[in-house]
RNA sequence: GCCCCCAUCGUCUAGCGGCCUAGGAUAUCUGGUUCUCAGCCAGAUGACAGGGGUUCGAGUCCCCUUGGGGGUACCA
């Protein structure tokens, strides 16, 4: 059977970057009716952060990337996390060190950092000089007792490493370009190499797919498991996402964005910016000399205070942006894979039926958010309508969007019916916030190409007064006093549709008239076509 | 520096020696439809990084150059 995994270490939100990789694994194991599981990989003490994992497995169930084995569904291979394995991995641990295949440093960084020096001003690459003579456990012990750093290295085959890939091919790496590594850290966690060999073995992963910068990884683990007597799983190693501006695709491009955009506007406040996005003047100080990286909700307050439209990075970004996962989804799916029809806009089944690891490309892509959004229109029209609307919901929800207290559920139905064709949620809000506005405001050019227009106070008047007279107040009753005016006064229909929509929502953008007014209400309508009138008459 | 990977329209890609005067999607531009914006319909622009080989024949195979990416940790 086959069996992926996806194992990221819980450091922050899920990026697109991690989506992606998580997604190809899934693909592959359920194509296969094999398993998916989910690993957190949180060995690292200084990395992890706390909510991080929660996030983590809350996107990918977002995305509908559910796992078989993991966090919070169990497994066989229980716990499906790293921090609660030490005493499997110390097992194993144990079991080099008494076959001689591993042994005991006392190393300070320092020293390391020495020898590293020397190699670099020699001009030749660093290797760990492996010592003629080994440490006991006993003075390993006593080495532990007196404080010293005790590491544990694994020792590495002085041979050409040979790596299957079934994306690359046979990727062979000369003989002497691989040292005795650590395998165990001096706080006695076990390394990411060494955890994540002794896991993949003990959760039966048949198929690891990862990125392409863990392509010079595989030899060490290719050697591990040798030593183990493990099974060499497949290995896949995948192109990787790019951002626009080149470079891997980052987490930290958000951070990036936003201190410019404070560095080049000097006349932003410090200190009122720390205060909003709930750091201290101190962090604010550090995250503008690119010393800190703030986590994304603090981000997000400061952008958002002053306005600015960051790079969606992590996977939470597009859905606050009112992007559906089912676009993501297969949109992600295409950067680096392709089905074999040439079919792009594929449902998530089809995606399962169609995927096929020997499609995947070598070539690194870029993540083109135009892209995406053709695809995001594509899914707006053809996930079942009940599916929008959910999305719809939590998309509003996340932006505390007051239209979700003044409309139902029908309500908020209609509103996603009359912005077909909109690109994402956003778009629909850019149509239908004027709803729920208090106070219009008019934006100068519709003032200017409409209102202030020859004809538009009188021909308001006109439509105003037709519409107080109207009994019923549905799309076709409305569309038909509007045609009535047309025909009456020999003009077009944008002749009095645009006065009315400026009027109504300020702008020269919404929904088509008559669903725009049904939408806002009779009472509001006229109340809004009267200030508008009077907007005019005040010049 | 050393090691590894990669190279087709702006972008995502199809292509696995002759079906390629290189196909699709997206973006861009033009026209049409419409009460606005989208959308929809029709059309247009647009790529095999460069240089050597191999071959009757190369986008496809080999080498070099260039460019991009990654690695070089007691991070994963």
């Amino acid at each position: 059977m086959t069996v992926t995994r996806f194992a990221p270490s819980p450091t922050g939100y899920l990026h697109v970057g991690g989506a992606r990789t998580a997604l190809f694994c899934m693909l592959l194991a359920r194509h296969e009716g094999g398993k998916f599981i989910l690993r957190i990989e949180d060995t690292d003490q200084k990395r992890n952060t706390p909510t991080a994992t929660e996030q983590v497995m809350k996107d990918l169930r977002w995305l509908g990337i559910q796992w078989d084995e993991g966090p919070e569904v169990g497994g066989p291979a229980e716990p499906y996390m790293q921090s609660q394995r030490r005493d499997i991995y110390d097992k194993y641990m144990q079991q080099l060190l008494e076959e001689g295949k591993a042994y005991y440093c006392f190393d300070t960084p320092e020293q390391i950092q020495e020898l590293r020096q020397k190699a670099q001003d020699e001009k030749r690459s660093f290797l760990y000089p492996r010592p003629t003579e080994f440490p006991t456990a006993a003075q390993a012990e006593k080495a532990k007792a007196d404080g010293l750093a005790v590491t544990v290295r694994m020792m590495m085959p002085e041979t050409e490493m040979v790596v299957n890939d079934i994306i690359r091919g046979q990727v062979t790496f000369p003989a002497g370009e691989f040292g005795d590594f650590v395998i165990q850290k001096s706080d006695g966690f076990p390394t990411y190499h060494f955890a994540c060999v002794v896991d993949d073995e003990l959760m039966g992963v048949t198929h690891i797919m990862r990125g392409q910068e863990h392509l010079m990884n595989t030899p060490y683990h290719m050697a591990l498991q040798e030593a183990l007597g493990f099974k060499t799983p497949k290995y896949a190693h995948m192109s990787v996402t790019v951002s626009e501006g080149g470079g891997k695709l980052s987490k930290r491009e958000r951070g990036k964005v936003l201190r410019k955009f404070i560095k080049d506007n000097a006349e932003l406040d410090y200190i009122e910016l720390a205060g909003i996005g709930g750091m201290s003047e101190e962090d604010f100080g550090l995250f503008m000399k690119n010393k800190l990286a703030p986590d994304s909700p603090q981000i997000d307050a400061i952008a958002n205070h002053i306005g600015l439209h960051l790079p969606e990075i992590n996977v939470i970004d597009f859905k606050k942006s009112g992007y559906l996962p089912e676009a993501m989804v297969n949109f992600l799916a295409t950067l680096g894979w392709s089905s074999p029809d040439g079919k792009e806009v594929m449902s998530y089944d089809e995606l399962v039926e169609k995927f096929d690891v020997k499609r995947l490309s070598k070539t690194n892509s870029l993540f083109d958010r135009k892209k995406l959004s053709s695809f995001n229109m594509e899914h707006m029209k053809t996930v079942p309508a009940d599916t929008l609307l959910g999305h719809f919901k939590a998309y509003l929800e996340m932006n505390d969007s007051p239209i979700l207290k003044r409309f139902d559920d029908a309500g908020l139905a209609e509103m996603l019916r009359v912005c077909e064709g909109a690109r994402n949620f956003e778009d629909v809000m850019a149509k239908c916030a004027f709803i729920v506005k208090e106070e219009l405001e008019f934006d100068p050019k519709a003032v200017k190409k409409v209102l202030a227009k020859e004809g538009a106070k009188d021909m308001l008047l006109l439509v105003a007064k037709a519409f107080e007279g109207l009994g019923e107040w549905t799309e076709p009753v409305i569309h038909g006093a509007i045609e009535q005016l047309c025909k009456e006064h020999e003009v077009g229909m944008g002749k009095v549709a645009q006065p009315i929509r400026v009027a109504i929502s300020g702008s020269m953008v919404s929904p088509g008239i008559g669903d725009a007014l049904v939408m806002l209400g009779k009472e509001k309508t006229l109340a809004r076509i009267n200030g508008a009138v009077g907007f005019i008459e005040r010049g």
